[in-house]
Order: structure tokens, then sequence, then C-alpha cells
DNA sequence: GTCTATAGGGGGATAGAC
DNA sequence: GTCTATCCCCCTATAGAC
């Protein structure tokens, strides 16, 4: 077990040695309320990044609320004043995760010039959705990551959800392939599925030392778009020596 | 909490009502070997097999020894002759997944004509991949959906099989750009992470009444390597509205 | 609002019968 | 080889002091 780093979203508080408690600064009985609300909302979020942060990491079960107590800087049950539960602690994180997202990619989108093409939208969308798994939110990453393990009862809860958002990349995909820019046998929802689900999972493997978010959603806009071929290339023979049945609809 | 239904490799156990005991049919003490091994050998099997499946679906930690043995066919205790530990079990699924999925895609590349285009060599290691993941092996999906949550020291120990598995497609890759069949600016590290990512991302959405496998199979190697865009279609303006660098080295 | 202590339950692992 | 019973630890959640 490795010494335990604290979230830092405000300052840090003591992590004194052993035994002696370290004095609180005395709280004046009416705090000017600042900026980011009061104190037990502070300490939500913390309580929220905390359990974030380690769902990604660990996946839900294998999170203890020791070890998101610890995190955010306090006993295990002094979480019980700000959530009901530990479940309850989960709805927040995976809410919180897909409007992040969500909110992020309509927005990208939204921003763009009114004369900006489909495909362009489609290129926003995908960097505001690298943006939101790899470089904004905790909650987002931590969404994608453990989504689909969780029971169906969290999972229906959320469902309703997850499917606007593959609404929406549908609708973009749809109206850049009814402007031409998309090839016409383009099986929609299931190249959605793919486009999305790859998207998200680059927070297994993406390395921020190694290159910025923009660069890759750049990377991954044109191998989607234009492919990783040369152009004039030849990468399939005409053989047939290897069929590839395309025929199957897609649900 | 739905009925429990049972893996059914062999003949299923009977699942008699409370209390009273089904008698077991008499085995002969030297029953003839069977041709896939002994009797302590099945069971191992069917133990795999149900701890595969229940990680792929729930992940390792929320996997009880007891969801295993009850889709075995058993009393949890009773794995222990054949198991050392919960961890023991862990450490040979992934073993299996990640044998499975790399002798799947070298040996289908292999088995290429000796005049396979690098292009078609990657096409087939893309149909092989998704095989395994999709169709073939429970071990290989449940690989790949828990790896990354698994402590650092199980990870530690699996991590030179895996590398060895990306190592490959890193030269498959390497040797259709040098046949100058793929983009010379390709970052092949970068590249090849976000394809077998992608494809691992399959097995959360993949619906086999949909489509069947060498049809995704043959649509993700298209996409990939000709792109979704239609021949001929602007997909980017040069306007440079929308900045991509993409200047930075991948490691 | 946060602390400590602890109740209560579940899960990994073991023991000994059969 | 598999069963049942059980140990013991850890985890969620609660209680009551401060």
């Amino acid at each position: 077990m490795e010494p335990k780093p604290r979230l830092q979203t405000k300052a840090p508080r003591n992590d004194a040695a052993k035994g002696t408690r370290p004095a609180r600064a005395p709280r004046s009985p009416k705090p000017a309320a600042n900026l980011s609300g009061d104190k037990a909302a502070e300490t939500r979020r913390q309580i929220l990044l905390a359990a974030a942060s380690l769902f990604r990491e660990k996946g839900y079960k294998a999170t203890t609320l020791r070890d998101v107590a610890e995190l955010a800087g306090m006993g295990a049950g002094s979480m019980y004043y700000h959530f009901a539960s530990k479940d309850a602690i989960l709805r927040e994180v995976l809410d919180v995760g897909i409007a992040t997202i969500d909110e992020a990619v309509r927005s990208a989108v939204a921003a763009l010039p009114a004369d900006a093409t489909p495909a362009e939208r489609l290129r926003e969308a995908i960097r505001a959705d690298l943006r939101a798994l790899l470089q904004t939110s905790q909650y987002t990453p931590a969404y994608a990551r453990i989504y689909n393990q969780l029971p169906a009862t969290i999972k229906r809860r959320d469902h309703p959800r997850r499917l606007a958002y593959l609404t929406y990349w549908r609708e973009l995909v749809f109206a850049a392939q009814r402007a031409g820019q998309l090839r016409d046998d383009l099986p929609v929802e299931v190249f959605v599925e793919f486009l999305v689900g790859a998207m998200s999972r680059t927070t297994e493997w993406f390395n921020p030392r190694a290159a910025s978010v923009d660069a890759l959603a750049g990377w991954i806009a044109e191998w989607i778009l234009d492919g990783v071929g040369r152009k004039g290339a030849v990468t399939r023979q005409a053989t047939g020596r290897l069929p590839l049945p395309m025929i199957e609809a897609a649900g």
C-alpha cells in the first residue's frame, strides 16, 4: 500500500503525525458565504470527487467507503452526514458523469458557426467528448468505466440519459450522411456505438504526456472520417479470398 | 434476483426441491476416462467458465465465490479442492483470456496465403480479434473488461503477455505502413491502442442478433482503413477555423 | 459537522464428515 | 470430490459524544 495522496481541490487538510489531534482553526459562527457555497456543500463535493476517482480506478464494489473517506480527508462515518448510503454517492457520480459529457458535446456543437458543415460538427463533437473524458471531469470517465458492471436496477435508472446521449450522436451522424459527407451504406446505429465506445476506451490508455487531448481528437476524427489507408493505396484485393458478409441489418 | 441459470457444458445437475437430498447416480470406482479428461479436470473447467462469465458481467470484486459455485452447480467450499483461492481462479481466467486472443490473432494471420498484403493481414487480425472477443471465448471478454480495474500486483503479472499482444499489432501496422498501404504520418503506437481498445469495447454493446461478428469485423476494417467519409466529399474545410494541433509525439 | 465505537451482515477460507 | 458448518475479517451503516 502506497502513501495516501489526497485530493487538493481546496487547501489540504493536515496530515499531522500519530496521535495528536491538530487544532482546527476556529470558525466564526456565521462565516461569510463563500462563492462556491457553504462548508457542507464543499465537503460534499470533496466526497463525490474522491468517490469518482476511486470508482474509476478500482470499480464500484472494490472501492470501500473507508477509501473514499480517507481520500476526502475524513472519517468514514462522517460521510453519512452528507449522503444516505454508498449507493446514493454512486447515483450522484453517475448523474454528474453523463450530464457532463452530454452537456459538453451539445454545447460545443451548438457553439459552432451557423455555416459549419455536418462533418465539422462531428469533428467538434469528437473533440468535446474526448475532452470530457480525458481532461474536464473525473465523473465522466468513472461513468464510462463502471456503468456496464453495475446492477441492472442502477443501469435502468440511468438508461434514459444514456440513450439521449447516443441519440444525439446518431442525429449528428445521420445529418452528415444526408449531407453527402458520409458513405450512404453506413449502418449508423452500429457506427455510433463503435465510435462512442472507442472514445470512451481512451480513458484506459491515453497518456497526457505523450500527446494533447486535442491532438488525439484530431487524429481520431481523421482516422474515422478519412481512414488510415494511404490515398490511392489498395487495401483490399478483389480476389474474393476474404469474403466479408455485410448484409445483416443493425439494431 | 432472477432465477438462476446454470452453465450447461455437461448434463445439468439436479435442482431438486427443498430439504431432500437427491440420490446421486452411483459411480463405478474406475469410470472409463472420457475424452475431455477426468472428472476433476472437467469440474475445474466448469468453475473457470462460471467465474469468467461472472467476472465479465459484474467485475471481480463484485463476484462472490458463492455466485461462482452456484453457477457451476456446487457448494462454495467445494471449489477449494480445485483452486487455492479466489485469486488463483482470477489468474487462470486472465491467463486463458489473453492467451486465447493472442493465439487466435497470430494463427489467423499466419494461416493467410503467403502473398497476402499487409492490409489484408490487418483485416484478418481485426476479424480474429473480434471473434475471440465476441464468439469464441468467455475468458477473453472477461480479460478485456476487468483487467484495468485489478490491483497493480495482478496487472504487473500479466503485463508482459499484454505487451506482447500489443507489440504484434504494432508489427502488423508498421508492416502495412512500410508497404505504403497506410499513411506515412500515422502514429503507430497511439493508433494501435485506439484500434485494439475500440475492438475490446465492442463487448459492451455488440448484439449478435443484429449483425454477425464477421460483418462487424468487415465494417470496422473498412471504417478504419478507408474511413466513413464519402469518397470525394469534403469533410474538412480549409478555413483554419478549427485548428487541430497534431504535432506532439506519441509514446 | 465530524469524531469514535460498534452493530450487523456478507464473503473468503478452513475443517471434518461422508 | 463434494458436502455442511463455521471462523474471522472487512465493509456498510448507525449511535452518541463533542
